[in-house]
DNA sequence: AAAATAGTGACAAAACCTGTCACTATTCGG
DNA sequence: CCGAATAGTGACAGGTTTTGTCACTATTTT
């Protein structure tokens, strides 16, 4: 094995360890220790962050913040690792901020121009925009820790209609529409609920919670799909071509929604009960590009909206 | 210079250049044509993508998916980078689909086991979710290019309304709530107008678009600015604490809202007037939690819409 | 004090690298 | 078809670098 060889081989060997001695490289590699010293030496000065302590506790260590091999990206590749970064950008209070920044800065410092020029461009045409940046979530990157390290919490938390104290077990973090959201076991429902980060106002508490101790999902991906399923009311609104399109913005209602070729469409599944509501909220404003066929339940919300505020704007003039 | 540093540095200025010859290289680091063959031997045998052709028009080139330098990263922003590439993989029909995954299987596998868990449980614990790919946009990669491109493209578009056929020279293109739009001038109402991509049906023509032909900003950043000042009337609305919760989903609306410490809060804030329709359907069924105060317009609106919607739902009945 | 660790300097043997030379083979342009 | 430019190979001598060894020093823990 040459030396260059031995170099790259031993940078890799380091970055797998957090601490090793002279002589186990020596070991290791078949050379003296004479040798590896001066090899050390020489990836020091390369800038590779080492520090070593004498004694017989002693031996060499590798700085915190510990470099990765070297890896060799394709053109595309880099193109894509730039995209997604930029896009992590959009999103406020990330735990990574700081470190897509530095990445974006090393990594445009060592292409070749030409792939500089061509990411330029990408940039300057594709953006993920959450449109602004209202609602801050200061306290995501204690949620994001407390659910990465099955943490327990006790938080603050202010919902639509109250504010409470309650302990929660964080399943994961979802990011929707700008916004992040927590779905996590709360002790006091004794289920799975889901909160808004945005909306937790405190965290009073946090400590380790025994695995297997409440029946919650070891991956927020099975909850998300899990809960797709609970639904347990058919719906079915009849729409307009106008109605239809307006559907397509909903994710819900347009995974349900089938269209017609002559026009028009339905939207025919089965929804959560709890759901309704959002469903009469959001079908509401359609006017006569959406008719409500089914369930009873569904027209009677609405009718009874609609006279609330039907008293409430036209009351008066009446 | 040792032959590690040349080597190292002959990766770099190889990357730089399209193409090279033995003879150039050798002046470049003032070693012998016979060395840096030799040295190329070796590069390629570590698997750098080389390939070279005799004869007088020959010389040596890097395949076309050029390999970067090799690069050091830290291991937080290795977490970064997986993050943000998961981040995209739930974008559909994104140009980059193929290559973040290429990246995030080379990374892991050459990542130190500690770290490689770390990642794997965060992965399991934070996702960004666009809750269904309903909304396929088989021609997202088509705009893509156009627009990073700046070409003309002219498609067949089904607007809420109707299907037509226009020429666009797209400004950039943006993803928001899961769905992508594309800010163009449409040289049909020689303006410029958001198009959203799932709804373009078919690219019938593409070609080069003249720099500077017509009025659009270089970058789609700009363009998003700019149209947020764009603000032509003012908007009022009083709103219970309920409703100053659910308009902190809204973007638009939650960044002209105002609380009271007493509870409730005051959305007062200028906006376009083309909005006040959604404004509208967006407020009415908040009903008692919203009431607005100005404009008169957008109070005769919100009336005509209930009493339609009265007539459609009640008047039956009574 | 002993053991384990890092670190340095000197030196000779071994290994490696380099340039040179003499080739072969291919391709392009005139 | 020739000459020029290119890649590529093999052999070898001379020079350079690398390596191991040995003999040290210094520090820390047990």
């Amino acid at each position: 094995m040459s030396k260059a060889e031995r170099l790259i081989e031993m940078m890799i060997t380091i970055n797998a360890k957090k601490d090793f001695t002279v002589g186990e490289l020596a070991n290791e590699f078949s050379v003296s220790k004479r040798t590896i010293l001066r090899d050390l030496q020489e990836l020091e000065q390369a800038g590779f962050p080492l520090y070593s302590e004498v004694g017989a506790a002693g031996g060499y260590h590798i700085l915190k913040e510990r470099i990765l091999p070297p890896i060799a990206f394709s053109e595309s590749e880099a193109k894509a690792i730039f995209f997604a970064c930029q896009a992590l950008q959009y999103y406020r209070d990330l735990p990574f901020e700081q470190e897509t920044i530095s990445v974006l800065k090393k990594f445009l410092n060592c292409l070749p121009l030409d792939v500089q020029n061509s990411i330029t461009q990408i940039q300057n045409k594709v953006v993920f925009w959450t449109p602004d940046r209202h609602c801050d979530s200061p306290l995501l990157q204690s949620v994001f820790l407390a659910a990465v390290n099955c943490h327990a919490v006790t938080i603050r938390y202010s919902s639509t209609y109250s504010e409470s104290t309650r302990t929660m077990i964080p399943v994961g973090l979802y990011a929707m529409n700008g916004l992040w959201y927590c779905p996590a076991y709360c002790t006091a429902a004794n289920q799975i609920r889901v909160f808004r980060v945005d909306r937790i106002k405190e965290i009073i508490e946090e400590k380790p919670c025994p695995k297997g101790k409440y029946p919650i999902p070891a991956l927020i991906q099975e909850y998300l799909e899990k809960t797709e399923v609970k639904n347990d009311c058919r719906v079915k609104i009849q729409l307009t071509d106008i109605g239809v399109k307006r559907c397509e913005s909903e994710c819900l209602l347009a995974s349900g929604l089938k269209t017609f070729p002559t026009g028009g469409g339905i939207i025919d599944m089965e929804i959560n009960r709890a759901a309704l509501e959002w469903v009469a909220d959001y079908i509401l404003p359609f006017g006569k590009n959406a008719a409500v066929l089914e369930p009873v339940e569904l027209i009677r919300m609405m009718q009874q909206k609609i006279s609330e505020l039907h008293q409430q704007y036209c009351g008066l003039k009446e």
